[in-house]
DNA sequence: CTTCCACGGGAACACTGGGGTG
DNA sequence: CACCCCAGTGTTCCCGTGGAAG
């Protein structure tokens, strides 16, 4: 291999026989059309959208489920159904599709509706309330449908209750357009922070979508495969195996999907035209460490600094420790360990407080946990501690440029600063 | 009943990157 | 051009609060 000339090696590998016929459907943004285990969802998010086809104003509709239930993949699809039956029937109707999580602010949300009709709107600069109106004149320009669809919309709701609230109430103010709201949320209790009024208006309509069990997620993934491999590329219990892994995680369809294509994807890479239960091993530790992985290398500075500071405490206390428990930490002590490697590589510290809600994210991330504990008179803190070991979290932290200096930083000196 | 340490909400601030207007 | 307005981000400052050990 050394000695091939690239531009063979690349030939090779394209011409080398694939087991894949199609890799993309077996993502989960992939929306089939039929879905198995949702008519009864589907069906009814019809039923309360299709009066938009007879003139009325559909209601306000919140949709709620854990990751990979379907909910996004089930809005979309009657969404497209929608604007197709409208077409035909001569009656305007446009679903915009408005991912939370990417666009997280009332503005930005606000300039990409009003985008979709055509108006143009500075990135930023305008007042939020122009840009509404600039929304809501595009809207009522003509008789038509629009259906706005919000998904993770609870990503919104602590920067943008104004706008949902305007949002909501938007069709009293229209003459010719109607608009209806599809808020979707992997949350339960997330109306609970909401305005009472905005809840009302919002909530009209409920609908939860329950997780899949195993036997429905191979259905699902039987779906996907035949349209995925050629024949025989898949090991007998792959599938229920992955079904079987994903449902112990609240049936998370997403989640199976994943499972099956990385599985996939190492079987090929070993040389393999078929996959093997061994493949779908691999792939959950390496879906998890990849995330891992991922998660840590984009961290700002001073969180990477912090869960630095966390890594040597645990790495620094790891020979006292039982071989079984890991090593607790508490706010006070990671704290001080972080400012004084502030001062080592030139960093402003940063506070208390801020280091506080900094610890959160990254529990909330999956990279350390912490929990609140109060122990009486010796106060209340966090207890943290690792979830991933800390050598590999370590390595990927010195990666880091600015971490550098950290480096030499050798284990017995730092147990000695900490008068250990 | 006190005491202790940090949690976490809220206000306020500094800054950035973009308006529009005279 | 100078100038002020606006949204958004990341942070600091201030502070009331929890709740078991002492």
């Amino acid at each position: 291999m050394r000695n091939t000339p690239i531009a063979e090696v690349i030939e090779g590998l394209l011409e080398s026989k694939s087991m894949f016929r199609n890799r993309d459907v077996l993502r989960s943004t992939y929306v089939p059309d039929y879905l198995p285990h949702r008519d009864r969802e589907v069906e009814a998010l019809l039923k309360i959208l299709v009066v938009a086809l007879r003139g009325d104003t559909p209601s306000n509709i919140l949709i709620y489920g854990k990751t990979g239930t379907g909910k996004t993949a089930v809005t979309t699809h009657v969404g497209d159904e929608l604007e197709k039956v409208g077409g035909k029937r001569g009656i305007p109707c446009r679903v915009l599709y408005m991912n939370c999580e990417v666009i997280d602010t009332q503005y930005r949300l606000l300039a990409n509706l009003a985008r979709n009709f055509g108006k143009r709107i500075p990135m930023t600069g305008w007042p939020t309330d122009q840009v509404y109106s600039e929304f809501r004149n595009a809207v009522d320009s003509k008789e038509q449908v629009v259906v706005i669809i919000l998904d993770e919309i609870d990503k919104l709701t602590k920067k943008g209750d104004d706008v949902l609230y305007s949002l909501s109430r938007i069709n009293s103010t229209l003459k010719r357009a109607k608009v209806s709201l599809v808020g979707i949320s992997n949350d339960l209790t997330f109306t609970e922070f909401l305005d009472p009024r905005i809840r009302s208006s919002l909530g009209e309509e409920e609908l939860v979508f329950p997780p899949y069990n195993a036997d429905q997620l191979a259905d699902i993934l039987q779906q996907r495969a035949e349209m995925a491999f050629g024949n025989g590329a898949l090991g007998g219990d792959v599938i229920s195996l992955c079904a079987a892994l994903a449902a112990r995680e609240h049936g998370d369809a997403r989640k199976a999907l994943d499972l099956l294509r990385v599985s996939a994807e190492l079987a090929e890479r070993s040389g393999s035209m078929s996959v093997h239960e061994a493949n779908v091993r691999k792939a959950q530790s390496r879906i998890e460490s990849d995330r891992v992985e991922e998660v840590i290398v984009t961290l700002p500075t001073q969180s990477k600094l912090l869960l630095y500071g966390i890594t040597m405490l645990d790495r620094a206390t790891g020979s006292l420790r039982k071989p079984s428990g890991r090593t607790i930490m508490s706010t006070g002590e990671v704290y001080r360990i972080y400012k004084r490697m502030c001062g080592m590589i030139d960093l402003d510290a940063l506070t208390q407080r801020r280091i506080t809600e900094l610890i959160s994210e990254l529990d909330m991330l999956g990279i350390v946990n912490a929990t609140v504990v109060n122990r009486g008179r010796y106060g209340m803190t966090k207890e943290i501690s690792l979830e991933t070991p800390a050598d590999h979290v370590h390595d990927m932290l010195i990666t880091d440029t600015r971490l550098q200096p950290l480096m030499d930083l050798k284990l017995d000196s730092f147990q000695a600063q900490l008068g250990m």
